[in-house]
RNA sequence: GCCGCAUUCGUCUAGUGGACCAGGACGCCGCCCUCUCAAGGCGGAGACCAGGGGUUCGAAUCCCCUAUGCGGCACCA
């Protein structure tokens, strides 16, 4: 095979949502699939001014930096194509117009927006589909040269067949086929001199050698306009693949109403990288029935494109938290650590960096986001915790039971001030709970609650060593007065 | 409305004519482990393969129709 050319081309508008990228990855995996002259390749599609949005191009990168979607070719890379950003290329695009108005592929249009609003309103109200009624296409030679005299603002048009129809081979799909007639006599060049997304597409990714357009499956009903395209220019259809869509969790295409479904918002939300590249890669895409963990290396090399799902996917957080959780689980304490640290310095709290090296091994297997860590470490942080005291009492004992319960815990931690040797402590404090006749779960439940002031917590022995010797007597001292009074 | 794409457990999926009274994963339920919660181990429920016609000795797998869902119908991508 020919060197692999995938390109990755969204239009800042926003931060790329999570089915966007999910497209990114794909089309990231097959070139890296291909080894190292597998390119992958970030244009820029901000051809439309309107849209677009100042920090645009940023956030595109840094969600594909996030993921490690690293990109051979782009609008900061540079490569040998460029440019990368669709706005530097305007000339190119008008000059390929021009050809193919000289072709009479194309023609001028000088339609007001008003004559194409009343058009389409009148095609709706009889029940016919919108479609530019071609009235520019006929235009006299006279016709044209008065507009142009008048100065009249014009786009350029593509002139489709009216008769036949387009096929596209697909390599999700197989063949598309659609009836010209079903096609629009498209606008390719806009009054502003800007490109349409069909015009620039086609350009661009002959241009800079793509060998696979890979795209969402939304764009199906208009590939006919770049087979015509591709047909007036002379030039070869690289192999075209639609994407099924990534749904939410109502089967509608995935879009900002479904909530946080940007890439960057999930990091935010404690998602690793490994885990929505893993979550990803098996939305729409399966290897065979027993691989469900893959890295990217795994990822890079199982890849194939004929294992793409062809209908739609619904994107499923719970099992997104599975996966996080279990690479969360993977990483070294240390690693851990690091990946916790703007966690916590966002929640103003102050936890050194040996802190939460200490506490990382605590929290590890009971995260599914890393934001999660904040709440079950805040004991750690701040004041004595408030509670009910009712809470210290566990299920089948009473005041004076819990009371007893907290007086031995007491005694046993008097004597390690330095909790140094945490099983002996451990040990003894068991032996105590038997001593009082307690069940485990009783007596630590005491303990549990006055050191934590929660029933659920972080493994005990390792909150106490993290609260320190002062802190944790200061707090089942306080405890004790609280159950003095039931 | 027109055109197109799709249709296997709740979800992601395996399955390309016989090995499928349909396999795995997440989720769910139960048990074990256990200082709580997790993690882990074990087990369970859960899909008559959208429906109906064909083709075939035989269909989740091929063909047709219907239904449903989704997508597109801009000087937006």
């Amino acid at each position: 095979m020919s060197n692999v050319r995938v390109r990755f081309a969204p239009s800042p508008t926003g931060a790329p949502h999570v089915g966007n990228i999910r497209t990114a990855l794909f089309g990231y995996l097959w070139a890296k699939h291909t080894g190292p002259s597998g390119k992958f390749i970030l244009r820029i599609e901000d051809t439309d001014q309107a849209r677009e949005v100042e920090n645009g191009l940023e956030l595109i990168l840094e969600s594909l930096r996030f993921l490690g979607l690293t990109w051979d070719e782009g609008p900061d890379v540079g490569g040998a194509y460029g440019p990368y950003e669709q706005s530097k290329r305007l000339p190119l695009y008008q000059a390929h117009a021009a050809q193919l108005i000289a072709q009479g592929d194309a023609y001028h249009c000088y339609c007001t927006a008003e004559r194409l609003e009343q058009m389409r309103a009148e095609q709706k109200a009889q029940g016919k589909p919108s479609r530019y009624d071609g009235a520019c296409r006929q235009l006299s030679a006279d016709e044209r040269a008065a507009h142009e005299r008048a100065g009249d603002a014009r786009v350029v048009r593509l002139a489709v067949p009216r008769d036949g129809v387009t096929t596209l081979p697909d390599f999700i799909h197989g063949d598309l086929t659609i009836a010209n007639k079903e096609v629009d006599d498209q606008v390719l060049l806009k009054s502003d001199g800007f490109p349409t997304y069909h015009l620039a597409v086609v350009v661009d990714d002959h241009l800079m050698q793509i060998s696979h357009v890979m795209r969402g499956d939304d764009w199906i009903p208009s590939f006919p306009k770049h087979v015509l395209l591709y047909r007036a220019f002379g030039w070869d259809i690289p192999p075209h693949g639609h994407l099924p869509n990534v749904l939410g969790p109502d089967k509608k295409k995935l879009s900002k109403r479904h909530g946080a479904t940007s890439v960057l918002q999930f990091r935010d939300d404690g998602y690793l990288p490994e885990a929505m590249f893993n979550f990803l890669a098996r939305l729409g895409w399966s290897l065979d029935d027993k691989n469900e963990l893959f890295t990217r290396e795994d990822l890079i090399q199982v890849f194939a494109l004929d294992k793409i799902e062809h209908a739609p996917a619904t994107f499923d957080h719970a099992k997104l938290d599975w996966l996080n959780g279990y690479y969360i689980r993977q990483l070294p304490a240390d690693e851990l650590a690091a990946r916790l640290t703007p966690f916590f310095e966002r929640a103003q709290l102050r936890a050194d960096a040996a802190t939460l090296r200490a506490l990382a091994p605590l929290v590890q297997e009971r995260l599914k986001k890393l934001t999660e860590a904040v709440a079950q470490a805040d004991f750690l942080f701040g004041a004595d915790p408030e509670y009910d005291p009712q809470l210290l009492i566990g299920k089948g004992l009473d005041a004076a039971a819990a009371l007893a319960a907290l007086r031995a815990a007491a005694a046993t931690l008097e004597k390690y001030p330095a909790l140094a040797d945490e099983e002996k402590i451990e040990a003894e404090l068991r032996a105590a709970a038997l001593n009082l006749g307690q069940k485990n779960a009783q007596f630590f439940n005491a303990l549990r609650v006055a050191v934590t002031g929660k029933t659920v917590s972080l493994p005990l022995m390792g909150s106490i060593r993290l609260l320190g010797y002062e802190k944790t007597m200061r707090r089942i001292a306080r405890a004790m007065l609280l159950l003095d009074g039931k």
